[in-house]
DNA sequence: TTGCTTATTGGTCGCACACTCAATAGCATC
DNA sequence: GATGCTATTGAGTGTGCGACCAATAAGCAA
């Protein structure tokens, strides 16, 4: 029964191998954080040698960048889909509102400070950073600018309310690893009452509660 | 010539010795992020061996916690005075805005970002933060109050009123690893439109370019 | 079956970190 | 000027990290 230790090598393709070790860095960084993907760790999660994640990225940034990267767009995909099969903008709008305000949303939360925090120290990471909040600024642009071309929304700049309602999500995330319990209601409804102000709907469109705001937009 | 390396010992008295740690400390956590402040990084500033911070600290968490503490609660004191020798508290809140949207306040902001994040693993840290969001809501919450009270403010919760906007601020400065140069002129703005929206104020009230923004309330 | 490519291993190196503790020397006090 | 307290040193421990590289074996192709 060698079934605690992995003697028997298993040798895969490198596009296979390679997209096992970036899954499971993406994985650690949400669960443990960014400090946490290093060569031992996710070697030992995959059964693997440390110099065989080193074979795959020769530099350790290189992964912490694509496990930040990975997570972060795997959760921008599921949060706002490119397309949008069923549904209107007000509704998309309000399942993000309602997922982006819920305790499942610390984790990604948590991701972004780790991430714009080692920014500080990395470079590679700090470039992935930039890009992610691009997507993340094109995806809601886009949502909004068809809720504008079907009436639904009203505001003048797209971009800069795609900017503000960010503005107010991140600020709401920071506090991801403290407190956010005694949190008033005003405060966590912050960012679909900014949205509502900012796109001329009348409050509480966004936060209605008979909409199925656990049930995923494309499911 | 032994002025390049310390062989003579200065020995002071442990107040003073822990103050001068303290001040290091703060100012590394400040200019290059906490993850700096170590024993030996400390030590080298004050040309001193590291087992002499250990003696002060034994753990090296509480250093860190520490360090920050200091650095937020100065930087506090210089943003909302405690007691406030002149101006109106709309002058003072002015100010407050001018500085907290300059590019001075970017360090402050990387702190921000730099403790919330290690709080994740450090509980001492956690706490200080804790304790320092306190003091920041509780300093901005009575220069609400007070202009309430001279009735150049309106708003029916100065409490909801001071989180809404510690939110705006910590959404602006969740950036200061990365861009913030291409931000539109009206995103820099939000806090002090939020403040002016959830306080009666007139738009542009707390933005005023005829005050003397770099100058400091007290003098 | 044989051979070859290369994915994978195992071991090593240097570095930075916190923490410990006996030995030392500055300095106030007498 | 001698003495005692203790602030400060110096040396060492153990851990975890990235990086490097020669040796090995898995699995495909001939």
């Amino acid at each position: 029964m060698p079934s605690s230790v992995q003697h028997k090598r298993i040798r895969k393709t490198p596009a296979a191998r390679r997209a096992e070790i970036v899954d499971a860095a993406a994985a650690v960084a949400l669960a443990e954080g960014l400090e946490c993907v290093t060569l031992r760790r996710i070697g030992e999660e995959l059964g693997v040698r440390p110099g065989l994640i080193s074979h795959y990225f020769p530099s350790a940034d290189d992964l912490v960048a694509e496990a930040f990267g990975s997570a972060s767009s795997a959760e921008l995909d599921s949060l706002l889909p490119a397309e949008r099969a069923q549904g209107t903008p007000t509704l998309h709008l309000g399942w993000f509102f309602a997922r982006a305000a819920g305790a499942s949303y610390d984790n990604i939360s948590r991701l972004w400070i780790n991430a714009r925090h080692l920014s500080r120290y990395r470079p590679v990471l700090r470039d992935r950073v930039a890009e992610q909040e691009a997507a993340w600024r094109e995806r809601l642009t886009d949502l909004i600018r068809q809720g504008v071309d079907r009436n639904e929304f009203r505001t003048g700049d797209p971009y800069l309310t795609t900017i503000q309602i960010l503005v107010v999500l991140d600020g709401l995330g920071a506090h991801a690893n403290t407190d956010t319990s005694n949190r008033p209601a005003e405060v966590s409804r912050m960012a679909a009452t900014t949205a509502e102000r900012e796109l001329g709907l009348p409050h509480g469109t966004l936060t209605r509660s008979d909409a199925p705001l656990t049930a995923s937009p494309t499911g």
